[in-house]
RNA sequence: GGGCGAGUACCCAAGUGGACAAAGGGGGCAGACUGUAAAUCUGCUGGCGUACGCCUUCACAGGUUCGAAUCCUGUCUCGCCCA
């Protein structure tokens, strides 16, 4: 299928220029195209993801796909939507964070094979510039009119407590200038990113018409994409939680955390978020949504969802685990679980060590042992869940008033080793005693 | 620089000498219902303590008072108006 209908019934095209030039471009051809990543961090979350899924459509229609690592920006920081100046982030720190992102494009990206996707950092580039051939070569395209016209600016130059920088000013021209040299050095004619960087993308265009006026004027110059703005019903952000945001990585947010987060996608996002976040075709998806709108109750939709999100960022393996990690812990029958089961469930949620010794003893009641968990704070706190009934032992609820008396013992252990407490729902802690 | 006005808990917001750990709403947590939902209803929501209690909070620092979120002095921050 055609990139762009393919972003267009997923949901995910929100502008492009070029129109019908852009249309005839794509489709005469394999293309090149390019997409920039800050590296202000060094994991990413389900936040960076929809750039690098851009990126993938356009690789599986056919065309290569180009990251472009901000090494050289990131030194700087794009003031678009900031209301206060970046810190600089050093070199060594720069460098460390692509590293670290790296390791989730490759989950999502093809990097071998005929249109594999590249990696560039405009660190290589951008470095190496000097002050004035920027000024003379460059700078002299941009018309400062124009740049104090774009509302990420604007709104700094009117907010008298902030301001920009000239730093930071200067994004747009580098970016843009990234622009210019990639399509160069690399015959890359298309930027696709999120809408918030249109106007970065203009600007770019603009300056390789003007550096390339050389070119024949049947030569195609550049062309931006965007996808939109996506966010769910309620208008929040997609993979934040209170506890913070979901990582793309098993080391900041386990794979059963992930999978959970997609299976608890409310009814009314679920089709969407099947279209937006999935590689499934649409038949695929409208199958599943017709199934989910007769049976909601079964969720199919947010199965469907969690498992290829799962599936994506931490392979199959993972998936199956989570399912049977999730069937173990909400379906109730925790005690019937093998041994090696219930290792594989007590990897999925926090976990502390104790000792065999304190078994029904006073330490071992559950009013002391709570506070020792992640599950309450304090012992007060852990009166006022046991009253509430809101605390289960292996998977049973201890309620009434002897809840607050309840002391684990021996014969609490399953296999002889583990004891697993919950508090409300969705909390939970396995207790490993030795 | 001159004149006003405001700063209260996670957020919004009442309170203008004692009954104030501080109304109400939102959010959060928990319970019932359910689909590990939504909506709804109920409880909790500064911290610690097995009731009674103790400790820390109403921008900050001092002061008046038996007693201060509330009154006084100074400081800081934010908003509006005039220069």
């Amino acid at each position: 299928m055609q990139f762009l209908d393919e972003l267009t019934w997923r949901g995910l095209l929100h502008q492009t220029t070029g129109g019908d030039e852009l249309q005839a471009h794509l489709a005469s051809g394999s293309r090149i195209a390019y997409c920039g990543f800050d590296p202000t961090k060094d994991a990413l979350t389900i936040g960076n993801y929809m750039p690098i899924k851009m990126l993938r459509h356009w690789q599986l229609a056919g065309h290569k796909p180009i990251v472009l690592m901000g090494g050289g920006t990131g030194l700087i920081g794009d003031p678009s939507g900031k209301d206060a100046e970046r810190q600089l982030l050093s070199k060594e720190q720069v460098a460390k964070n692509i590293e670290g992102q790296l390791r989730s494009f490759s989950k999502v990206l093809d990097f071998e094979g005929e249109n594999a996707a590249v990696i560039v950092n405009n660190a290589d580039w951008l470095c190496e510039l000097g002050f004035l051939d920027v000024l003379r070569d460059v700078g002299k395209y941009f018309s400062v009119n124009t740049m104090i016209q774009k509302d990420s600016v604007k709104d700094r130059l009117n907010n008298r407590e902030q301001g920009i920088s000239y730093t930071e000013f200067s994004y747009m021209i580098l970016q843009a200038y990234d622009f210019l040299h990639l399509r160069r050095k690399m015959d890359c004619t298309i930027q696709i990113a999120g809408s918030d960087q249109y106007g970065n993308i203009v600007a770019g265009i603009d300056l390789i018409r003007r550096d390339m006026s050389g070119l024949a004027d049947d030569e195609f110059r550049g062309a931006g994409i965007t996808n939109p703005l996506v966010t769910a019903s309620d208008g929040s952000k997609i993979g934040k939680t209170e506890k913070g945001a979901i990582w793309l990585t098993a080391d900041r947010t386990s794979p059963y955390a992930f999978h959970q987060y997609w299976l608890n996608i409310p009814d009314e996002d679920a089709g969407k978020f099947l279209r937006w976040f999935t590689f499934l075709d649409q038949e695929r998806i409208e199958s599943i949504e017709k199934e989910h709108a007769e049976a909601p109750h079964l969720r199919a939709a947010q199965k469907a969802l969690a498992d290829a999100m799962t599936d994506i960022f931490h392979g199959s393996e993972n998936v199956t685990r989570c399912n049977e990690a999730a069937k173990a812990l909400f379906g109730g029958d925790i005690k019937s679980l093998d041994a090696i089961m219930l290792g594989e469930v007590f990897a999925e949620v926090p976990a502390g060590e104790f000792s065999k010794d304190s078994l029904g003893s006073e330490t071992a009641s559950l009013v002391e042992m709570l506070p020792q968990t992640e599950l309450c704070k304090s012992k007060r706190e852990a009166r006022e869940f046991l009253k509430n009934g809101s605390v289960s032992i292996n998977g049973e609820k201890v309620s009434g008033d002897e809840a607050v008396d309840r002391v684990l013992t021996s014969d609490d252990l399953l296999h002889g080793t583990t004891i697993l407490l919950r508090r409300g729902k969705k909390a939970w802690f396995a207790s490993r005693w030795s």
